[in-house]
DNA sequence: CGATGTTTTGACTTCGATCAAGGTAAGTGG
DNA sequence: CCACTTACCTTGATCGAAGTCAAAACATCG
């Protein structure tokens, strides 16, 4: 187009290398204020955030990356019961006793720690702050409620979609061929305990999708959507995710 | 609150001389300043509680009686995301749009209804508010994290005892036999969709415990155990319900 | 007493879990 | 550069737990 022939026309194809906006222009931008009384925590794939600091309650922002939650209640019956992706927060107390509850990071990234007294004395005293929090946990909650259903209700195909357009919706970018382009950082065995799916089931049932011509792999930990509302179709649950991760504020 | 000789609630049975001190010494006592400013709302069973009041974002706080969230993405899927018991919060946002999103009152009991953005201010202005709602919600949090664990990894028989665990630890009061004797205000297809099973499923494996003789129906919608430990023994969340709901405040 | 809604039970089907084998990729040390 | 390990993913065959459909039993109530 232009004639810029020389100058530096790269495309930031790489993961690493430039966020997509779509991750610049987070939900709710995390208020500046908190970095500053915030330890900033940069996280490796698979690595443990302490949910206790010194025996006190600890709170993690997210600013890049995905945490998810873990507990597992007996051998081999593990549940991922959340995915955090960047602006959500993370109390420790939101994690229930005596469940080997796990908090950890799914790939690179940052999050803010702060011991919870604190970050709650922060909250009372700046009104931007304590939006933030309850914005982000009304939110979760609201993706938590949709996640329930999907796990209680849907069928194989339909958490699969559902997870793949909440992804999609999260951290998608348009891809060069109009369609969106993910990563996908989770490996089967954790997506399929997100899904309270067997991993089997969850690699054949993508696999489907695969054929189907509604997924590709460009590259390992990656996928491709051709069709968003193909696939937008094949879960119950669109709707309220566009509602919530999508465009602008939640509204009916 | 004046009774004439006049039965106002239905007969008060057998469990009504010791109202058991679990019930009383509820999770977190409401601040009784939310009293002045909600409006206390009589549920009826089935009620639905609206979560727009003239467009405007509502909160509940459950007083007594038991409060469900209900979602249903298409017809015949719906799931009951939460149960809301005394001492518990919920706010309208937490509930995802387009998804058909009802709260409904499970049985006769008390909610005290605010506007969010009042309620917000409540607790900026009031210490003893911020931290009942905070308590609320991430105690809240921790419980539907065993729910959501619950729900994708544990078998019918688990998720049914997890179920009735529950209900006793939150409602229960101790029988003259030893055992503990609770209401089930909940019809089975409410049950049934709160645990992400079949209506037909829940009764045969209802009728299966009541068999082994771990569970008995004293009266229509009651629930007595007689041996707890064996209830607890079926489910793989005994503890962290236990720590959740039993004694004193959630901590490590 | 029938009328209505809820719960239980039985017979049958199905979806997804399990078990086991093979495939792919990426790293490692010779 | 190649065997070798390790971790992860895919696929097939089989089986059982839970879903579906239909009818009977039970409550509740006018």
């Amino acid at each position: 187009m232009t004639t810029s022939s020389l100058k530096a026309r790269e495309v930031p194809r790489q993961p690493d290398a430039v966020p997509s906006e779509r991750e610049i222009e987070a939900p709710q931008s995390i208020p500046s204020v908190l970095a500053t009384h915030g330890a900033l925590v940069r996280t490796r794939r698979g690595q443990s955030l302490s949910l206790l600091l010194d025996g006190a309650e600890t709170v993690y922002v997210v600013r890049s990356g995905m945490l998810m939650l873990r507990v597992a209640f007996a051998e081999g019956m593990r549940q991922v019961v959340t995915l955090l992706y960047p602006g959500d927060v993370f109390r420790a107390a939101f994690a229930p006793t005596a469940a080997s509850a796990r908090l950890s990071a799914v790939g690179a990234g940052e999050a803010l720690r702060f011991r919870w007294t604190v970050f709650s004395d922060l909250a009372a005293s700046n009104p931007e702050i304590d939006r933030f929090y309850n914005d982000a946990v009304a939110r979760q909650n609201a993706r938590a409620a949709i996640h329930m259903a999907a796990v209680g209700r849907f069928d194989c195909r339909q958490r699969v979609a559902t997870f793949l357009l909440e992804l999609a919706l999260h951290a998608g970018a348009r891809a060069p061929c109009g369609g969106l382009d993910f990563e996908i950082p989770l490996n089967r065995t954790d997506i399929a305990d997100y899904l309270g799916l067997n991993a089997d089931t969850l690699s054949r049932t993508m696999s489907r999708l695969r054929a189907s011509g509604l997924l590709s792999h460009p590259e390992r930990h990656r996928g491709l959507v051709r069709d968003l509302s193909a696939l937008a179709a094949l879960t119950p649950a669109a709707r309220a995710l566009m509602a919530l991760s999508g465009d602008g504020p939640p509204q009916a």
